[in-house]
DNA sequence: ACGATCTTGTGAAACCTTTCACCCGGTTGG
DNA sequence: CCAACCGGGTGAAAGGTTTCACAAGATCGT
């Protein structure tokens, strides 16, 4: 095996010097056409690949941004990675995707990985915690952006009002005429479900009902299942008119008990989801939800890291806020069977 | 800023050469106790993060391995990168996730970056085309292991036999009496797709009934309410009464077509999918599907290629094929309904 | 015709870690 | 008492790329 073929070895070959080659490489401009041939002849026959432990050694930063999202499995967070890959791909940038799976040990497992790779910079939904490691790095000069959070301060941020979204949802219920609303979701200390939950909570004072509040464990399947379950459960009399969950995944959790249980969707129960994944408008019944821009918020997040990234003098850090948006399908209103939203 | 630190400092720091720091770092016991308490404690004063750059460029190869999907927002993928993950943690390695998209020029670009990476390895659930760049990159002495594709001779692969899952479906359609069954799903160049067909053949024909191929484009969500669509567009004569899907994404695509057009699942049609992801059991008709051992197969094509790269002259390749298992559920059976399979 | 300027190309230095041969003082076995 | 050994530590070399000051010719302007 002719293993190791370094920028030496095509030098040789090429009766070039090795700067010639590195010329070749990263400004061809510079090297006249003839010996640029012969260079690039040589790469090609000696089947020499450029190594980027060495480049980025030399460089003092790797080309690639670290993406820590807090569940890999929720469509939500693939549509985001989509996002900032298409910005990171723009930027010559290549992203390292790492799942936390809302564990601050993982986190920190992760953050001190990308650290050691020295990454150009850290894209992150953070664990919510009482002392985030997160502060110490930004000192330490690395750029950092906040996906789905807002920021405290001196930070970028890239968020959706989690608020204006509660408020839509049980606005829209209430409008409806529901008098019975059920919230579901958490945990609140996770601060989009809090803040999902101000929202609902001031929607409902505003149409004078009250809202009562179901907790979860986390924001998953099985989590909405449980809580559908418990739904299930409930007299008729007692049951909620209408839930509006945190999330899609736990939305589905709850249709599919209600399914389950022959309770009516809408008739009997309406749900409400939030983010507005994929299969929230694929489901059989299929989801009202409010929607996040979810690849933009991706990309928006990517494109604020870069310009740190590009230009860390010149930048200045910013909070960008995305407006969320209600998208009524069946779970709330019979009849968007005519026709469907999207395809 | 003290931005870059480095075991020169380290070792200045507290008062001992830089191989003693190294030591302390690779082998501490080498190391005297009181020595090793200055040097840990110079670390901690410095914030010294070690230069993964350097070590590479030093051992010669990273401690990652990549791992190449063909659609990072099928659950599928997902649940797969799950299990490699957890493999790969174990033996100290971070995975790379990389998503061609099913298109050759992704692929390209990915595996090219892994290689200039120096990847210590590959997984790869590779597209379909006629000269795959693989085997070139497998002689320069890369270890790649196929996921979800069996392979042909010298290679390690793990998949699961599609044969025998499309077999399973269409024999389970066959015992529920249909006569009429259709099968969703393409393109056909794809081996999983055309495998899972002639499974789906064999057992047609076994059943003495005919199978009517239903191409599609890709193996999405949207193709499959295409689908759908041209199914619900059938006169119910004509209409399948069951419908095997190549995967679930197409099922849950055409069950909501049929949910739109009130045509009833499964006693009008029965659907039936296959992957059994997540959201299959959580559909609000719970989806009958093939069920593929995700997490096991991401794990053992990680285990498969930790092998070759702990020892690649001791390692054997070996071709690991999983068998499918048929999960009956709501789709295909009415009365799924007293309980469910899983929480 | 001669200095100035351009165009090409050169090769050493720097980036940071790990390894390895080697050193030193002390202990042990014969 | 000497040789062998041992624990603990040293520092130079290697690994591949990029950059940068510099050199050698060619070209140009006057």
């Amino acid at each position: 095996m002719s293993d190791t073929v370094s920028v030496v070895d095509v030098a040789r070959h090429a009766g070039v010097s090795l700067g010639t080659v590195s010329n070749v490489l990263n400004r061809p401009d510079r090297v006249a056409p003839a010996t640029r041939g012969r260079v690039l002849a040589a790469i090609e026959e000696l089947g020499f690949i450029r190594n980027e432990a060495a480049r980025q050694l030399r460089a003092g930063r790797s080309r690639s941004i670290g993406l820590i999202v807090l569940d890999i499995r929720n469509p939500f967070f693939t549509d985001v990675a989509a996002g900032v890959e298409d910005s990171a791909a723009v930027a010559g940038l290549s992203v390292v995707l790492c799942n936390s799976r809302d564990e601050g040990g993982r986190e920190d497992h992760y953050l001190s990985l990308l650290q050691q790779q020295r990454a150009s910079g850290i894209l992150i939904t953070p664990t919510a915690r009482p002392k985030s490691p997160l502060e110490g790095i930004r000192r330490r000069g690395m750029p950092l952006v906040l996906v789905d959070r807002a920021a405290s301060r001196r930070q970028c941020s890239v968020s959706v009002d989690d608020v204006v979204g509660g408020g839509l949802a049980v606005a829209h219920l209430v409008a409806l005429g529901h008098r019975r609303v059920s919230f579901v979701g958490g945990p609140l200390s996770t601060p989009q479900v809090a803040e999902r939950l101000s929202g609902a909570r001031s929607a409902a004072a505003t149409g004078d009902i009250p809202l009562v509040l179901l907790e979860t464990a986390d924001l998953t399947f099985s989590a909405g299942r449980r809580a559908g379950e418990q739904i299930a459960g409930m007299s008729p009399g007692r049951r909620p008119s209408a839930v509006f969950c945190a999330n899609d995944l736990l939305a589905l959790g709850v249709l599919q008990e209600m399914t389950r249980h022959r309770i009516d969707v809408p008739g009997d129960v309406a749900i409400i989801g939030y983010d507005d994944i994929d299969f929230a408008g694929s489901a059989a019944v299929p989801l009202t939800s409010v929607r996040q821009p979810r690849e933009s918020l991706g990309s928006a997040a990517a494109d604020l890291l870069i310009d740190e990234v590009v230009d860390p003098d010149g930048h200045r850090h910013r909070r960008v806020v995305f407006e969320p948006e209600l998208v009524v399908r069946s779970s709330t209103v019979r009849e968007s069977t005519g026709r469907s939203n999207e395809l």
